[in-house]
DNA sequence: GCCGTTTTCGGCCCGACTGTTTTCAGTCG
């Protein structure tokens, strides 16, 4: 394809839409523009970045004003951005205020204000120029800023040296996030005294994919013993405040962990706050206003009691009660259409899959190709785990990183799950198979031996970067075949690491609807593919998930529980996922039978 | 710039902390 041709066909991808809103929003901001407008590109941006189709093509059929924060102006902008390249308002801003500018406002203690300040003051224009000016104490002389807050700036500009790319800054993947939040909370609550609690809140009980901050709650009637405590865990390196409020620090892993204490009586609403997330609060407080509400860590304020009265909630039901609202799980406060939904007696809200609703495990490996243990271990500890049946699905003959299982070696493991089955009570084990999508769509086994597997699950593992035309058409092909029961981690994502290869996710759940094939959320807490928002819509397309851990070896069995967080999270009820279903049912559900 | 069971115009959350101030602005979560 001649690459106008070629280039007409892409459209430009939603993060890179994301990025150029977000860029904008920083250069109102430094031109002085009121928050709100500021506001608006940032929750914009967001939008954009989540949405599952392109925005690009939404924004030129006139359709993206359909999305939440996108109004007539904005889609204009990403039309302009789409067809020219660049937007216009960004292009004259842009001569006044150099990349540099935004650059140093990314500096902590610097926001808009303060680097308009030093720009017109100063001249300044890059982090370069500002060290520049602050080692040789001209910072200090700008009216309004002093000597203290060039300090700061010169050491918050070492510290961004020390750690060059910001956006390496420490994320930690949700297990470890919640292991170092437990640990910080069990040795805060150790000697703490009587009727005292400490918890995990932010996005770790959330169950976000990673983790920036750890945040934790704390009731307590010694507050200051109980801040000074945080200093000597093990696990932090240092503390940068601590009173009877609450302690900031540093934990050795490179995260920071912000502890808020309050009285027993206030727990439902430190917790309801510092669970978050921000957008979620914000959203709650827009519509407690509306009913002369006022909400805030510290309870609610009724305008008809006067100002004196605030009204503390011992737990969070209270709180979202005391507003006119059901009870949200942690997991669902993404301002994603949850608070409207838990208005109105919580019709709207889902009843969320749980951990108990799954019945078999449909993806995991042994020794056959890159696992670790036998088929007998890993269907005994499926059962352990109470599942009443496990599919043995190694890779299949060209995967290149294990051992490969030739068509002869398929054909003896079949053989073996079969004996296993036979003699193991209390689970049925099946033979099936994690086969590669080549890239022309194609399996690697020919059907007659597919046809003698229990299950079949089909995934990519080679060519990502083919574009999404072809991606699409790839996967496409691959659930149009009669044999596949479920598509393995469909983007390829590996979360902090690696982004997802481009694909059309619509047209990807569209064919599986159509033709009854499953999608998996693969439960590897590095992947978690489909994504929360990605399994959301895949739902909405009529999809049924199929929630699988992928082990590797009989302790990963037990990873199942982050693909439930991401299911929770994609407002998933048991209905929707295949794998709640008996063994009889689920092989009912199949394209092979449903065809019949 | 968005948005509408109070509005098509005029609203658009809440509080802590810090440093610079003589009562508050800026930043952050």
């Amino acid at each position: 394809m001649p690459w106008d041709a070629y280039a007409e066909a892409m459209e430009l991808p939603n993060g890179a839409i994301a990025d150029a809103l977000e860029e904008l929003g920083d250069l109102y901001e430094l031109d002085g523009a009121i928050v709100h407008r500021v506001l608006a590109y940032r929750t914009a941006a967001k939008t954009v970045r989540e949405a599952t189709v392109s925005v690009g093509t939404l924004a030129r059929e006139g359709r993206a004003v359909a999305l939440k924060g996108i109004g007539e102006t904005l889609q204009e902008k990403i039309r302009a951005l789409c067809e020219t390249g660049t937007i216009p308002a960004a292009e004259k801003l842009r001569v006044k205020f150099p990349s540099g500018l935004i650059e140093i406002t990314r500096l902590p203690g610097i926001g808009a204000k303060r680097a308009r300040l030093l720009h017109s003051a100063l001249g300044i224009d890059s982090p370069q120029a500002l060290r520049e000016a602050a080692t040789k104490q001209r910072v200090r002389d700008v009216k309004g800023l002093g000597a203290k807050f060039e300090e700061g700036v010169l050491s918050a500009l070492d510290l961004a040296a020390a750690n060059p790319g910001e956006h390496s800054r420490a994320r930690l993947l949700l297990p470890q996030a919640l292991e170092l939040g437990e640990a910080l909370a069990r040795g805060l609550s150790e000697g703490a005294g009587e009727g005292a609690r400490v918890m995990v809140a932010g996005s770790a009980r959330r169950m976000g994919d990673s983790v920036k901050d750890i945040d934790l709650i704390a009731v307590t009637k010694r507050p200051v013993a109980l801040a000074k405590r945080l200093a000597q865990l093990a696990e932090i390196e240092s503390v940068s405040s601590a009173s009877a409020v609450g302690a900031r620090g540093r934990a050795h892993v490179g995260v920071s962990v912000d502890l808020r204490i309050g009285k027993p009586h206030e727990l439902g609403n430190l917790l309801q706050h510092f669970t978050g997330s921000g957008r979620h609060n914000a959203a709650l407080r827009e519509l407690a206003v509306k009913k002369g509400l006022h909400v805030s860590e510290h309870g609610v304020l009724s305008d008809a009691d006067g100002p004196r009265r605030t009204r503390t909630c011992e737990s969070e039901r209270e709180v979202y009660e005391a507003v006119g609202m059901t009870y949200i799980e942690p997991e669902l406060r993404e301002d994603r259409g949850e608070l409207q939904a838990a208005i109105d007696g919580g019709k709207g809200l889902p009843k969320l899959i749980q951990q108990e609703d799954i019945r078999g495990e449909l993806h995991c490996h042994t020794i056959a190709s890159d696992g670790h243990n036998t088929i007998e271990e890993m269907a005994v500890a499926a059962r352990e785990l109470g599942y009443e049946y496990v599919a043995i699905t190694d890779h299949s003959a060209t995967h290149g990183f294990g051992n490969d299982v030739s068509p002869d070696e398929l054909r003896r493991q079949i053989e073996r799950v079969r004996e296993v089955d036979a003699r193991m009570e209390g689970i049925a084990v099946k033979a099936g198979s994690e086969v590669n999508i080549l890239p022309d769509g194609e399996l690697d086994y020919e059907d007659e031996l597919l046809g003698e597997l229990d299950w079949v699950v089909a995934s990519v593992h080679t060519a990502f970067g083919m574009g999404e035309e072809a991606m699409s058409a790839r996967m496409i092909r691959a659930i149009e075949h009669p044999l596949v029961d479920a598509i393995g981690h469909p983007t390829g994502r590996m979360i902090v690491r690696r982004e997802p290869y481009a694909i059309d996710l619509e047209a990807v759940f569209a064919a599986a609807a159509r033709t009854g094939t499953l999608i998996e959320i693969n439960a590897n807490p590095d992947r978690r593919d489909l994504s929360d928002v990605h399994a959301r819509n895949a739902a909405k397309a009529g999809v049924k998930i199929v929630i699988d851990s992928d082990a590797h070896k009989v302790v990963t069995l037990a990873n199942m529980r982050w693909g439930i967080a991401t299911a929770r999270r994609a407002w998933l009820t048991r209905e929707d996922v295949a794998n709640t279903r008996p063994w009889e049912e689920l092989v009912g559900m199949r394209k092979r039978n449903r065809a019949k």
